[in-house]
Formats: C-alpha cells, sequence, structure tokens
DNA sequence: ATTTTTAAGCGTACTATGTACGCTTAAAGT
DNA sequence: ACTTTAAGCGTACATAGTACGCTTAAAAAT
C-alpha cells in the first residue's frame, strides 16, 4: 500500500560490517553506518530500533557466515574439532567485531543453531543428560574463551612492549600485522588445547562418576 | 614543595567500583565518579589520564582481591582449582565489572602476578616446555570462558527475551537445556567442567604426543 | 491517469558524555 | 610571610545516540 522498502536486514548488517572491518570497531556509529549506506542518519532509524539492535544484525549475519554442517561419518571429536574450528576462523576474519559478537552471540539466531549443532553431535556421541549439558557449555567456554584469549591476550602483549596507549582502533594495521603473523601459531594453539579438552571429555563418557576426589 | 595528592589509585578506584556495585556499569560515567569523590567531574582527571585509564585501575583493584596463596601440600589439581575457583568467586562479586574486566585483565599486575601462580603451579606438577605453555593458555581460556559464559551466556539469563521468540519445536534441546541450568548452580558446572579440563590436562602429562589422529 | 495512503527519508535539535584549556587557590617548603 | 606547584574546577566543545515531526515518493485503489 505505500512504498517498499529499500534495505534488508542484511543489507544495514553488510554495511555496518564494512564500517568496522574497514575503519574498527571506533567507527561503528550509527552516523558512520548511515553514511557507508548513502543515506541520513536518522534514515538509519528506520531499519533498526536502536544500536544494540543494529549490534544484534551485524552478529546474526557474522554467525550465518559459519557453515554448520558437519558429515556424520566422522567420529564427533572430528566433527566438532570441524565446526568449532570454522566458528574461529570466522571470527577471526573479522577481528574487530569481537567484542559485539561476544554479548550478542546467543541472541543470534545463527548463534543458538551452532549451539543446537553442537548438541546434536554430542548427542550422536553419546553424551546424554548432565554429561552433555557439561560436554557442551565446556566446548563454548573453550570456543569463547579462546577468541576472548587471542583478542585480548596478543593485543596486551603489544602494549607491553611500550605501545600500551595505542588504541586498536587507532592503528588497525598495526594489530592487524600483529595478528596475521600469530595467526597460524595461535590455530596451532587452539586446536592443541581444543584436544586436550576432547580428551578430557572422552574419558568422562567412560566414566559413571565424575565428581572425583579434589 | 606543593599540595599533597588527597586520593590514591586504590581510593579513585574504590569509588568507581562503588557506583559500578551499586547503579551498574552504565552509571560508570567519569561525572559519577568524580561525584562519588566528592569532587568535581574535571577534578578526576588529576588522578587519571582518562576514562581507559581509570577502567585499568578498577580491574587492578579486583584482581587485587585475590588471594593468591596456596599450600603446596595439595595436589596440583587441588591448588589449581582453589585459585581459579577463588576468581571465580571474586569477579562474581562485581558482576558488572565484568565487561571490564575481560579486556584490562592481561595490563593488570594483579592479572600477570595471577598468570604467573598459574605458570607456577603447572611447573611444580611436572610440565614443562610445550606441554605447560599449552596447559597455562588451557586453563587461562577456561578461566576467561566460563566468566564470560555466566555473563552474557547462559541461556536463563537471556529468558524471556532472547528465548521467547523462539519456538520450542525449533530448538528442543537448548530449552531442554537451559531449564536444567536454573537448577544448577554455576559454581558446581565451573567446578564440574574445570574438572574434564584437568582431566584432560592429567593425560597429556604422561603422553607422549598429544597430536592424535583427528 | 488520478487520488489516496503510508512509510521512506531526513533536517533539526536535545541529551549525555569525555575531556581540553586555563584560571584560581590551597598547602608545603623556604 | 613568601614562593612555588599542583589540586580543584568552571567553562566549553566535540561526538554520539536518538526523539520529533515534516516532506515526499511510491504503491494501491479508484
Amino acid at each position: 500500500m505505500a512504498r517498499s522498502t529499500s534495505f534488508s536486514d542484511t543489507d544495514v548488517a553488510t554495511a555496518a560490517l564494512a564500517v568496522i572491518d574497514r575503519d574498527g570497531l571506533s567507527a561503528f556509529t550509527m552516523r558512520n553506518v548511515a553514511s557507508e549506506m548513502g543515506v541520513a542518519p536518522m534514515s538509519l532509524y528506520r531499519y533498526v530500533r536502536n544500536r544494540e539492535h543494529l549490534e544484534e544484525l551485524i552478529v546474526e549475519l557474522l554467525m550465518s557466515e559459519v557453515d554448520l554442517t558437519v558429515s556424520r561419518r566422522h567420529s564427533w571429536r572430528r566433527q566438532m574439532t570441524i565446526l568449532i574450528e570454522r566458528v574461529r576462523v570466522v571470527l577471526e576474519t573479522h577481528p574487530h567485531v569481537l567484542p559485539l559478537a561476544l554479548p550478542h552471540r546467543l541472541t543470534s539466531n545463527s548463534g543458538l543453531l551452532l549451539s543446537e549443532t553442537v548438541y546434536q553431535i554430542m548427542t550422536d556421541a553419546g553424551f546424554t543428560g548432565a554429561k552433555r549439558e557439561r560436554a557442551n557449555r565446556i566446548l563454548m567456554v573453550y570456543l569463547l574463551g579462546s577468541i576472548q584469549f587471542e583478542l585480548y591476550g596478543s593485543l596486551s602483549r603489544i602494549g607491553t612492549s611500550g605501545l600500551s596507549k595505542l588504541s586498536v582502533d587507532e592503528y588497525p594495521p598495526l594489530i592487524e600485522s600483529s595478528r596475521k603473523r600469530r595467526t597460524t601459531t595461535s590455530g596451532k594453539e587452539f586446536l592443541s588445547g581444543l584436544n586436550i579438552v576432547l580428551d578430557g571429555l572422552e574419558s568422562s563418557l567412560s566414566t559413571t562418576r565424575n565428581d572425583r576426589a579434589l
């Protein structure tokens, strides 16, 4: 009965993501995103309720980039490794978004789908009841913690060497390069650590009681 | 040769922490903190360079609350459990500060001391070289991830706002799990998960190769 | 083709916040 | 009492989110 919308949720999120990837998180303002879309600042509010809503759209877009299909022919460990590694890769591709992604990941539909997939793999692997709950939690915790560790851990190391006053947003190329230098290493560390966690989970699968003495 | 300072770093951080604990993170503004200290907004800048500096002071204060002394008579698992649990308890006591604590934890002196203590325990436990690095990383990752998970991640916390829009048919296992989470204390989950991680680490201690087939 | 309807698009403006600048003044040492 | 230096702060500005309401384009109805 009236004009149709010019932008989809994805369009808006894509524009915002472009701004963040290009100019850093501090450049993520409603005004900049609107400018990226070629509209006036207030026009953006025809598509999002507020900034937080826009953040949700961004995370939704991000998480939807993760391919959730895994062949069931693989062992559950391999399935899990493939899946979690994919998330890590996607998030590492957009390093500046991480501080947004963490708080919003579970309110996003795609985030829930990821959890759901992890859950499914654990179920097929034979985890049930409390063990499944715990396994699911540990895996998400490991994923979250690793991402966090890479993000702030490596940056603060730079800071120690005398660049601490530089913010991520002010010197994106510097941060970028240091990140790339560490990526292959951190990728190995990530998988190695994941294996340890999977070891622990695997042994819990065959144990009757896990509340061993501390 | 002139007037002496009225406030120490700790004084300032304490005031800021009081504001955050009482009124939440959104109330953490330079003006509010100054008001809490009984001075004008700009007076605060005699004690901190900027807001980020103040954030560092807060985290420093927080982490210094963690008692790092652990009896070496205990097994390394128990020592580690005690230590990490203490951190969790402290952070849980100031839930609103978490979003600040995560980015700043490694720039804080106390944060580094914690890492060192963990490192010491792992060394005494017989971890060396790459295994020790990995073990240390995994433990910090687990701690960070768990805190993050409790803050943003638990589905029960999202409650109505996040899950209500999802039909039960779409995500049955997740709904089921969020129900169970309400009955379990996060502390128990935390320790249970930590045990799994420690299981994995313990087995890595006796294994020559950990790059098992994926 | 004309009219009607409804939302797209946006100019204006207000609020909250961080903080630069520079003046005033209190207090510590002489 | 005097000098010195930083504590304390009033003023002011830039940035960012966003409420409000007007204008207008485009789709539906006639």
